[in-house]
DNA sequence: TTGAAAGCGTTACCAG
DNA sequence: CTGGTAACGCTTTCAA
């Protein structure tokens, strides 16, 4: 029960040498001459000797753990995004600690403080804000993923949202759209806004008034998707496309046609933003903005793995590229009821 | 530079005291007088004391962490299941390591070995199988979750299902199905058979033969449930209702039989598994089984937890409950061409 | 190139 | 109830 584990200490007096030998050769520094070498290694696996990790950690003062903050970890919109930075993180020797909020700012400042308290060596945030403190948070280790914080010094990795979206209301465009409507997330969140702003300037750009009614409070979810849509069917002249600031609204939204009797392309096209899981395997099929996920995950990873080994990020705001996904919940703008939609 | 973190020296020596006391203090054993225990818990709130975890670690012999390990952290499958199983797991006090063995044998070999050296006090297991070792793992501090892995001595968090199988094969047959088929997962693996056992078992209890090629192999992906569905609609006596064995392959089934010119469910009914996210967001609504996933992350790493304070299991086999979700994927069997579906 | 020894910050055992 | 002290297992000076 009591000497389990092999020690240092053990391979070292099995061999008549110093544990801090052991030390040196297992830790793969080049000050081991080769007799001693090699047959440390061998006793080494031959005892099947780990390290334990809170005691180098102690000694060394990190952890090996960084952590991954979101405020939903039930909304897979996160999933692909963790698993890049997993991997990117395995591959440098790091594990992965997962951090869920629920928009609690009491939570958000405890993975601060496991920060500070050096029980994680860096942190990737995907929350939208941070917490007040009394400590100066800039400092710490931290790159922001997908989300902006406005005003902390922190690196960003995340996509040109406003870009994007307009780079889709351009698409509905150049299908002869000109009533397109926007359902937007939630009012205040940087991205939800940027978004919308994507939509307006690209009207905009086209010479395109916005009508009354055409710019929806959304929540991201697909309620609101639904109760957006609701609200635009209603208008006197209403939209023959849709654009909605993420995927779940744009189902909603579609629903929220189906169930009006009209159909998607053929009534009315919808375009949705994030490309989640399955999206391509809605009816029909989502046209909608394709975010580097996993792509995304690895570059925030990588970058914070850069700060955490005393580097400067090269980059600040490192801009991810999307890529407009066309499906088939799109189709040309068509004045008058046609026969047949253009389904394939 | 040097001294930023106070340490439990630090207070002792403010206050006049040992630091043992002041470990005892704040580890809240009773087992300090209260002029001094007062004092010390000032003194640390003053000071914003944090204890260090790596030494803690090291001293106790534990890390006050368990490992969440999938094969595939990208699948949202898992996704409310680790939400449970973090929840229950911080509200103890244990912290959340991720892991993603890709279904690579010597990723989950690692996952073990993080456990035996101490770098984990237990892990939530949620791969099919277990790694070959040399090593005796019974004896570590693991639950499986949702899968099951044949004769392992782990307790398991599971849902029953074949019987969930049979009672979804129930609901067509009680919606006058007789020709129906299945599209199943992965051979071998042991969620796959169960369903696929459960949906023979209630075909033989309604006393209905399986026709030859109504048993179709799948993969539990898109693409498998849209050849596993062509395959059947190439049957001379084609199905009037096809239960898959996840939601996944139910979207390609539909999405094929669309293809087809079919109608789900006017003309073909479609019963999924999982109840996945969104799911009840496709067209149609997806009839399925859904498993209650937080609560069986929860109830894992209650169970975990239980094993790591020392405790054995109440239960080497918990199961959890399953409900059918009837939506708008089924309906009843109609033999000749209706004039119109049974749509809302 | 190697060894001795001093910690890293806590906790737990023994005395008092 | 409290103080000294010895670990926990490893790394890293500093000497040799």
């Amino acid at each position: 029960m009591n000497s389990r584990q092999p020690k240092m200490k053990d391979i070292a007096q099995r061999l008549g040498v110093s544990p801090a030998t052991v030390s040196r050769a297992l830790s793969g520094t080049g000050l081991v001459a080769e007799p001693t070498l090699s047959r440390i290694l061998e006793a080494a696996d031959a005892l099947d000797y780990r390290p334990n990790v809170s005691a180098r950690n102690l000694r060394r003062q990190c952890s090996m753990t960084v952590l991954m903050v979101v405020r939903d970890i039930g909304n897979p919109f996160y999933l692909e995004v963790l698993k890049g930075a997993e991997a990117a993180a395995r591959e440098a020797g790091y594990s992965v600690l997962m951090g869920n909020t629920e928009n609690d700012p009491e939570r958000e400042a405890d993975y601060f403080n496991m920060l500070r308290d050096g029980n994680a060596d860096g942190m990737v945030l995907m929350t939208g804000k941070l917490p007040s403190s009394r400590f100066k948070l800039d400092k710490l280790p931290v790159v922001v993923a997908l989300e902006r914080i406005e005003g902390s010094a922190f690196p960003h990795v995340e996509i040109d949202n406003a870009a994007a979206a307009s780079e889709a209301v351009h698409h509905l465009l150049s299908l002869g759209h000109r009533r397109i409507a926007h359902i937007a997330g939630p009012r205040g969140e940087p991205m939800a806004e940027a978004r919308h702003k994507g939509y307006e300037q690209a009207m905009r750009k086209a010479g395109l008034e916005i009508p009354p009614g055409y710019e929806q409070q959304g929540d991201y979810l697909l309620q609101g998707g639904r109760d957006g849509c609701r609200a635009l069917l209603s208008l006197v002249d209403r939209p023959s496309a849709i654009f909605c600031a993420n995927d779940e609204m744009a189902f909603g939204a579609i629903h929220e046609l189906r169930r009006s009797g009209l159909d998607v392309p053929r009534d009315v096209s919808v375009v949705g933003f994030d490309d989640i899981y399955l999206s391509q395997a809605m009816f029909p099929p989502l046209t909608t903005v394709s975010q580097p996920r996993a792509d995304i995950g690895r570059k925030a990873m990588t970058v914070l793995l850069d700060i955490i080994a005393g580097g400067k990020p090269a980059d600040m705001r490192v801009m991810m590229p999307t890529t407009l996904m066309l499906r088939e919940s799109t189709a040309p703008q068509q004045e008058i009821e046609t026969p047949r939609g253009n389904e394939i």
